[in-house]
DNA sequence: TAGCCCTTCTGGATCGATACAGTACGCCGG
DNA sequence: CCGGCGTACTGTATCGATCCAGAAGGGCTA
């Protein structure tokens, strides 16, 4: 049988209430006692209060959850959450809190809703969820502090979030884009339909689209391109099955390969963005000469890459989050975070040539 | 006050039991009242059972834990780590389990002890963690399985890991570069030496490395150079302070800077020769011509940068460390795993140039 | 020496669920 | 009409700690 308090109290000859207090609550028992319960611990291998029945009774568990949609697996291949994830890992480590990832596979809802019930956490992280997933129904019900990773579409006075003004900074691209002269422009994104297919897709409208911050985004697109005369039902959308590479190489073929092939494709994720950029050379194509790319996150890669693109604080915004959990501020408006974000323009955009 | 199973069960007028196996199992019981009672729920609120009751009484957790030495935010910034997480993320993912990040800061060892003390787990996964850190001796005492994610230094029947074989992967490196002719050599790497500085340091003899990881591949790296009469004591040690690109280049420094300048510096890990490739090109000299450069584990950013290394499958390693603890096998044998490593010659390396 | 406080330790209630043995009841064959 | 069996549900013990009101004992003041 393993040890508990009760074995230890028992071989010291004190109450467990006694043993209890030497681990959480030193200042309460003589030096004397506490170093001799600690020494029959050590030789009774008694490892300290068991954490599970510990959390069951302090009804505080020492972890915050992060929610993924796309597969845990994924979540390490997007260099943007990795440095999201890092942000939070910070300000837990500060805290003393670890950092439960919970898995959202997308393909099987039910087992994600599960791992959200059975997350062992005092709060919940939730990061690029879709806003109908039924998930979020559990967190909600679970009444535990929580916070968004980004504006969410209904904003209560409850909610936590930390986000950036989506529209306005996928505006600034648009209106670049625009006034370099593009006017035949593709899109490239994922989400833009309920389905996870790849290639072009007709959205009547951006309000269509279910995906919060894709339709934010591709909103601003439209709005800043409506500068140079582009109208929504101009733009040509390239659905991404997922945010990866790969996908958004797959995405950019449809709108490479047309005969009137568009002078500028914008992606809505770095991470689509060099995929595109990874199209353009399969193609020969010369990205900011024959094509102009932008990318949308300002990931490390994006630098090398020399992309086009919105820088977000991402580590920062992760350490807000984790504060905002971890130390919940009393004014409810310090709760609702908005980052500034900066257009980076580097050569993978110029002007259309003139032919 | 929240609701419980017994809000919900007094609600329908069952016994607490009854709600219990409607959640946990619903073939006990006629779907008529189980429809009832999850209306009940419903109406109430009931999230369904708490995660950490229910965790105490099975004696199930339903995650895992992974130990990292480094501050748990430097864990985000190798991709390596990376890698690895993303293999245990995957089977964790499959089994419904979580996994749970525990910060093991190395400047104050208690915080990381205490958090692996609270850390509500089924098993463990070390990585990375000093054979000497206070945390393993939590690890052993709480009697969960653990893996550690290279071999120990110590083996006994019980243990698992999945590792390579680090002497002998270092040992093709070392070789590769005796064999072009490279006789001035110097090595970069953490865990030289028990401080964290950044420098020359002189270790008289490998076995003195605490380090497990670091002594073995050092020793490697000495016995294939052997091959071309170079011996220990030649090598120039440049400790690096943490594992990181910067510190790589920082550490390269000492080594580049010299009159004697090394025709070769070995990097332990691929992220440090990054570094030592800034180092090089901050002082305009060529990979592979003016100075070989080699690292350890081929990480994405190797390929591009055309590193020398060694590969060895990151992904897979960190599945089959899920794999072990998930679903352990019955052959002792089989809960000691070495993977294969290649060593994959790109440009960074080439033969000493005659003057 | 009585009265009081303070420190140190105790015991029982409690956190919210699950396990398991047991009860009630309906149905079947003989 | 009875024993036997399976299904549907109940009730109590239990997981391993923490909380809190209170007891015991020692020292200090009046």
């Amino acid at each position: 049988m393993k040890p508990t308090l009760q074995t230890v109290a028992d071989a010291v000859g004190v109450s467990r209430s006694t043993v209890s207090n030497a681990y959480s609550r030193p200042d309460q028992l003589s030096p004397a006692l506490r170093e001799k319960i600690h020494e029959a611990a050590r030789r009774l291998g008694y490892p300290g209060p068991d954490p599970t029945a510990r959390s069951l009774r302090r009804g505080r568990v020492g972890a915050i959850g992060v929610l993924f949609t796309s597969a845990l697996s994924y979540a390490f291949t997007d260099p943007y959450a990795v440095q999201f994830l890092r942000g939070i890992a910070e300000t837990a480590e500060r805290h003393g809190s670890g950092l439960l990832l919970v898995p959202l596979s997308e393909s099987e809802e039910e087992a994600g809703i599960q791992a959200v019930r059975n997350a062992a956490v005092d709060g919940f992280c939730v990061y690029c969820v879709p806003a109908w997933h039924g998930a979020l129904d559990v967190t909600r019900s679970r009444g535990l502090p929580t916070v968004a990773a980004e504006r969410p579409a209904e904003v209560g006075p409850e909610t936590m979030y930390v986000g950036i003004d989506e529209v306005a900074a996928a505006r600034t691209v648009g209106g670049h884009l625009a006034r370099l002269g593009h006017r035949r422009v593709a899109v490239v994104s994922d989400f833009l339909v309920a389905q996870r297919r790849t290639g072009p897709v007709s959205v009547a409208d951006p309000a269509e689209i279910r995906y919060d911050v894709t339709r934010e985004r591709l909103r601003g697109f439209a709005e800043g391109l409506a500068e140079g005369g582009v109208g929504w039902s101009d733009l040509l959308l390239c659905n991404a099955g997922t945010n990866s590479r790969a996908e958004g190489a797959r995405a950019a073929e449809y709108a490479l390969d047309r005969v009137d092939r568009p002078t500028a494709v914008l992606a809505v994720t770095d991470l689509l963005a060099l995929g595109v950029l990874d199209a353009l050379a399969a193609r020969g194509l010369r990205p900011g000469r024959d094509v102009s790319v932008t990318g949308f996150d300002d990931i490390p890669e994006a630098t090398a890459a020399g992309l086009t693109t919105i820088r977000q604080p991402a580590v920062e915004k992760g350490a807000i989050a984790g504060r905002l959990l971890l130390e919940p501020p009393e004014d409810p408006a310090a709760r609702q975070v908005l980052l500034p974000t900066d257009l980076v323009v580097r050569a993978s955009t110029g002007p259309v040539e003139r032919k």
